[in-house]
DNA sequence: GCCAACGTTGGC
DNA sequence: GCCAACGTTGGC
């Protein structure tokens, strides 16, 4: 069995409506040491994907996605003049990596953060701890699926 | 818009 | 290596 991922995107930035339309993306921007190690290191194509709508009203689980290209360089690093610019970042050592990823579908029915933290099935996700900024996170079997079943 | 939680930076 | 200051995330 694959590993199960969460990723997280403001929808104001880029949405689950927007991956529908594109098919599929390259997850760049990722600028946080935790999230970009399980990305580089541990994500592999074919993992399913949970796509969660942050900074949204309400903040839900969306749809669902797959890896479909595993961790290359980032190059929105080496851009001085895009908004994830990082002076450190260079060829040789690029620092930053993204993966792609492709649309599988959208929920029929959002599964909300509210929700999530109320469901003891759903106990120790990590999105539903407290102060949970981690953009890439592990979701454990068991939690993916409930999340799934919960948003047909 | 507020603010708690968290990560990073940089002086010492 | 400590820790205060700062910037960001993201729920509410």
């Amino acid at each position: 069995m694959p590993r199960c991922w969460l990723v997280k995107s403001e929808p104001s930035a880029y949405s689950i409506d927007d991956l529908a339309r594109d098919g599929r993306t390259c997850w760049d921007g990722v600028r946080n040491y935790q999230a970009r190690n399980f990305l580089r290191d541990q994500m592999k194509a074919g993992d399913p994907v949970l796509f969660y709508h942050s900074n949204a009203d309400p903040p839900a689980i969306v749809g669902l996605a797959r890896v479909c290209r595993e961790a290359y360089p980032d190059h929105t690093a080496r851009n001085p003049q895009g908004p994830h610019f990082d002076p450190a970042a260079t060829e040789e050592n690029p620092i930053w990596m993204m993966v792609d990823i492709e649309f599988i579908q959208k929920f029929a029915r959002p599964v909300t953060l509210a929700e999530m933290k109320a469901d003891p099935d759903l106990a120790g996700l990590m999105l539903a701890q407290r102060g949970s900024r981690l953009s890439v996170q592990p979701v454990a079997e068991a939690h993916f699926r409930r999340i799934c079943e919960q948003g047909r």
